[in-house]
DNA sequence: TTGGGTACTAACAAATAAGTAAGTACGTAT
DNA sequence: ATACGTACTTACTTATTTGTTAGTACCCAA
C-alpha cells in the first residue's frame, strides 16, 4: 500500500537510517501506538478487547492494524488461544518493555509542559 | 486548515489532553521536527541557509512550516536581524533544550535497535 | 436453526502530512 | 536598469494516515 519510491517514503528511509531518533519514532509514532503500549507497560497481559474497552475512540480497525505493526515490529506478542470464541492476549516483549524509560520521560515532559491546558 | 471536529483531530486532542507522551510527540513528531531540534542542540545557532543545507532532501516549505511550527510551540526562538539580504537565526529555548535526554534516549534506542541495518 | 461471543477483515471515504514549482521582497552591487 | 542573495510565500498535487460501515469465522447453547 505504500509507495516505496515517492519522495515521502524515501526521505523517511533515509532518516530512518541515519537517524536513531527517527527509527525510534517511526516505530512508536502515530495516534495510537503509545497508548497501546503503556497499557501493556502497566498491565503485562490484555486481550484484545480490553485493550478496545481502554482505548476510548479506537476503531477495531486501527487497533487490529496497530498491534499488527507493532508485533511486526518485535515490540509486542501476540498469543492465541486454540477456543471458540477467540481469546488472544497481547504482552510487550522484551524489546517492547525497553522503551519504558523513554515513555515515563516523555509523560512526564508532556505533562510539566503544560499543567492541566 | 485543520478541522475542528472530525473525528481524527478530537481523538488527538483527547490523547493529548490525557496522555503526556501524545502532547510531547505531537510536539515533536512528524517527519523533520526531531531532526530540526537535534542540529540545534548541537549547534546552537543556525541560520535559516544553514539548517536547509543540514536537512537533506527538505524543501523550503517544509522547513519553514515546521519552523514556524516549533516556535509557536515555544522550542525554539526565531532571531531576526534587520538587514539585507535577510539573516535569521534559530535557537531551541529552554523549553526546547529540555528535550536533550528524551532525544539522546530516543537516538541511542533506535540506533542499538538495528544495528546497522 | 437461530443467535451469541470474540477477534478479526475488506472496501471505501475523509482528513492530514508531505512534496513541487514558481514566485515575492528588498537593499546592494554591477 | 538589471541581477543577486536570503528568507520566505502561495497555489497546487501526491502520499499516507485515520475513520466508517458492514461483514466473516467458529463452535456452542437454546
Amino acid at each position: 500500500m505504500r509507495k516505496e519510491n515517492s519522495t515521502n517514503s524515501i526521505n523517511e528511509k533515509h532518516l530512518n537510517q541515519n537517524c536513531g531518533i527517527s527509527a525510534t519514532l517511526s516505530l512508536i509514532g502515530g495516534r495510537w501506538k503509545i497508548n497501546i503500549l503503556s497499557y501493556l507497560l502497566n498491565e503485562d497481559r490484555l486481550r484484545y478487547s480490553a485493550l478496545r474497552a481502554r482505548l476510548e475512540g479506537i476503531s477495531e480497525r486501527m487497533l487490529i492494524s496497530k498491534l499488527k505493526e507493532l508485533e511486526q515490529d518485535g515490540l509486542v506478542n501476540r498469543i492465541v488461544y486454540p477456543q471458540v470464541p477467540p481469546k488472544v492476549e497481547y504482552e510487550l516483549t522484551e524489546l517492547g518493555h525497553s522503551l519504558r524509560e523513554i515513555l515515563e520521560l516523555m509523560d512526564e515532559w508532556g505533562e510539566q509542559k503544560e499543567p492541566s491546558h
